[in-house]
DNA sequence: AGCTCATGGCGAG
DNA sequence: TCGCCCTGAGCTG
């Protein structure tokens, strides 16, 4: 259940874990059993994400790319790994730990070539240093397509998903209908930095978190609450509850084939 | 036990 | 825009 925050924290634990010592690379599931044999053994040199892509480099050349899609995930454990159990399309183990990767979209073996083709079609990265804010402002102060689309579109932004998308329009009181191009620079700026400044949170905290501290249940006088997916949200799954800040109910609308969620009365921008 | 839905994205049509 | 990929949590019963 990843956005990007999360592939990034998955670069570091990997690049932590097995960064120095050989490891012993394995397909239990045996879908990747023929990828997993050719870096078997090998160090990992370099771990490195973009968006939801994680890429690791093995020392030997070959780059390991993983995307987990909706519903894949990495579980670390330390000590010796525990017989398999279920589907794990990879495993990595040491002599102190291991890491097992279940259901990913993808989970194959790249050259430098393939990488760097699969970086240039992805939208520039908040959590990424060289990330070049202007060149996803060219593409949506062009586009008619909604301000909603075009921050989910990994072309256009690379790590950004549902909830980070919900949580900045929101935070930024912009409505998510508006057309990329009726977007003005400051607004465009200002939903960058914020987007910068949530997800670096997101890394760090290992979940989502976007309420700001006047607008707490806490804080609001309101008996406090538990979200599903573990962090604090304003407007995230929360369609037909009231809106944290002014108490008009939450709308949800399928909107290009995911769910969205906004405050009409919040987000007027 | 079975059903639905999910923080994603691809390819067909 | 739809179906599919293929996993797990949270319901319902």
């Amino acid at each position: 259940m990843p956005e990007g925050h999360i592939i990034h924290r998955l670069a570091i634990e990997n690049a932590r874990t097995f960064g120095l010592r050989p490891a012993r690379v394995s397909s239990p599931q045996g879908r990747f059993a023929d990828g997993a044999k050719l870096i078997d053994g090998q160090i990992l040199a370099e771990a490195e994400a973009h968006g939801k892509h994680l890429f690791l480099g093995f020392e030997e050349g070959a780059w390991l790319h993983i995307h987990l899609g909706l519903y894949g995930g990495f579980t670390f454990g330390t000590g010796p790994a525990p017989d398999p159990v279920g589907l794990i399309r990879l495993r990595l183990e040491n002599d102190g730990a291991y890491a097992d990767l279940r259901g990913p979209n993808t989970c194959a073996l790249r050259t430098s070539a393939e990488k760097a083709a699969v970086h240039q079609r992805l939208g520039p990265d908040p959590l990424r240093q060289d990330a070049d804010p202007d060149a996803a402002w060219r593409r949506i102060s062009r586009s008619g397509t909604t301000i909603a689309a075009l921050l989910m579109d990994q072309k256009v932004l690379a790590g950004v998903g549902n909830v980070y998308r919900a949580e900045v329009l929101f935070r930024l009181g912009i409505a998510p209908h508006r057309p990329g191009r009726e977007l003005s620079r400051a607004e465009w700026d200002a939903v960058w930095a914020d987007l910068v400044a949530l997800m670096r949170d997101g890394v760090g905290a290992g979940r989502i978190d976007t309420v700001r501290p006047e607008h707490t249940p806490e804080a609001m006088g309101r008996p406090p609450r538990v979200d599903g997916h573990g962090g604090e949200v304003y407007v995230y799954r929360r369609a037909a509850m009231s809106c944290l800040v002014c108490g008009t109910e939450v709308r949800t609308e399928t909107h290009a084939a995911r769910n969205l969620f906004w405050c009409p009365t919040c987000q007027q921008r």
